[in-house]
DNA sequence: GATCTTATTTAGACCTATCTAAACATATAT
DNA sequence: ATATATGTTTAGATAGGTCTAAATAAGATC
């Protein structure tokens, strides 16, 4: 039936998905070796083996797409991902910082009987941590997701945060996966979801300052970008 | 510091220790082909590489032994399994048939943190499903068994179920694991932990004949082997 | 103890995922 | 339009885990 995809294969699928998703149009080799950890050639010989078994359309110089097949493949495993960090946050009580990795080993190895269980037990939500949307059980849709980016905000707008990304696009342009001590940093100064904050003023280059019950934050423009959220 | 083991060679180590448990000496090259599903050839390879890392001492035409790194690994490979098997069916509603497939790959999978947030949630127990023994969270000691063996027993005996195995020496002599549709039988003719059989008669070829409320049932031989009982 | 049988190892191959160094293509700047 | 810088692919190598076929060692039988 299906071709089948090996742990490493399904990170490449979910991680071309989750830069598309920033970025519209083909991804580049470079920005997947980046978000993927790994050498440019490696990332090419990669993408012709998903082009060979149909996941992905990879056009040399020009990058790779999903087709139907490497899409389902991640949002599938996009969905075991943010399943996995919220019932773990729930019920094991690990702290919203920590969940991140656990999850990214997790997600190629439970059963779908295991994921039906765990969906089930969260009473089969819609959004993960931080207002992450979930892909339905059957992968044909995922919530859209209704947030604005803190950066796009101007000075005295009250905003709600309603998500702090885990993958966002860093200083030099390149994807990263945010680790468990910046996801910490933030949630010590106050910027966690269901929380308030007031944009203070948008300084050069970006730099955004906002304030809450903490105290004056600065946030360089990459992380203001990398949190959602609502405006009241 | 200690050397890597790859989640293949972890199957391997548990595999011996299961297989010693068993059969006290060495390992020999066929029965953990037979155990892990692969060719002879595959498993001389890797007794050499386990060798060179030090995890057992292995000798040519002889088998296997652990070493005390090797046997660290098997048991905190074997920790894992058991809690997260008793996990599955106390926290998330597994039959106790269905979750030794799952447990045997996130066995590999856990981190260190989720499995003090497991052992914690069950109450850091000593033994697992059917009483299965848990290695201690520091992998220096395991409780003993003090279980006997169903086809030990002889007629007009009455015992309570202790513990079903998975792993058990099949007819051929060949270690082998139990499926889910053979726990699922045992289950349904009574055999669960906690219930009584008494023994009817030991018929020739070593087969046993049991009854309770379910009626009379026979057992070959090497089924009532895998089968832990204590008397009353 | 010579012979037959069975267990084990050796040899040689393949596939996956990765790397570095070098070649080449595309995009940018002068 | 040419030169330069950057991004991408090719080439060739390595390591892990597996296989089948063939060689060889150990154990069992007579
Ligand atoms: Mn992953
Ligand atoms: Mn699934
Ligand atoms: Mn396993
Ligand atoms: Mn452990």
């Amino acid at each position: 039936m299906r071709e089948h995809a090996s742990d490493v294969m399904q990170d490449y699928l979910k991680n071309i998905y989750l830069i598309n998703r920033e970025n519209e149009g083909q991804v580049s080799t470079s920005d997947l070796a980046m978000k993927m950890g790994v050498s440019a050639p490696t990332v090419t010989s990669m993408l012709v083996k998903l082009g060979d078994k149909g996941f992905i359309t990879y056009e040399k110089y020009k990058g790779a797409k999903l087709n139907t097949e490497g899409e389902a493949i991640a949002l599938e495993i996009l969905r075991h991902h943010r399943l996995i960090e919220r019932y773990l946050v729930e019920f094991l009580g690990y702290d919203w910082s920590e969940v991140h990795e656990e999850a990214d080993v997790l997600e190629h190895h439970i059963s779908e009987e295991l994921e039906r269980r765990i969906a089930n037990a969260l009473g089969n939500p819609k959004y993960g941590l931080y207002g992450a949307p979930i892909p339905s059980e059957d992968l044909t849709s995922i919530a859209k997701d209704e947030t604005t980016k803190l950066g796009e905000h101007s000075a005295g707008e009250i905003v709600v945060i309603e998500r702090v990304k885990e993958n966002y696009i860093g200083s030099e342009n390149a994807p990263r996966t945010r680790d468990s001590e910046e996801l910490q940093y933030l949630a010590e100064i106050g910027i966690i979801p269901g929380k308030q904050v007031k944009i203070e003023s948008v300084a050069p280059f970006g730099m955004i300052k906002v304030s809450n019950e903490k105290g004056e934050h600065s946030l360089p423009k990459e992380v203001s970008m990398s949190i959602h959220v609502r405006e009241i």
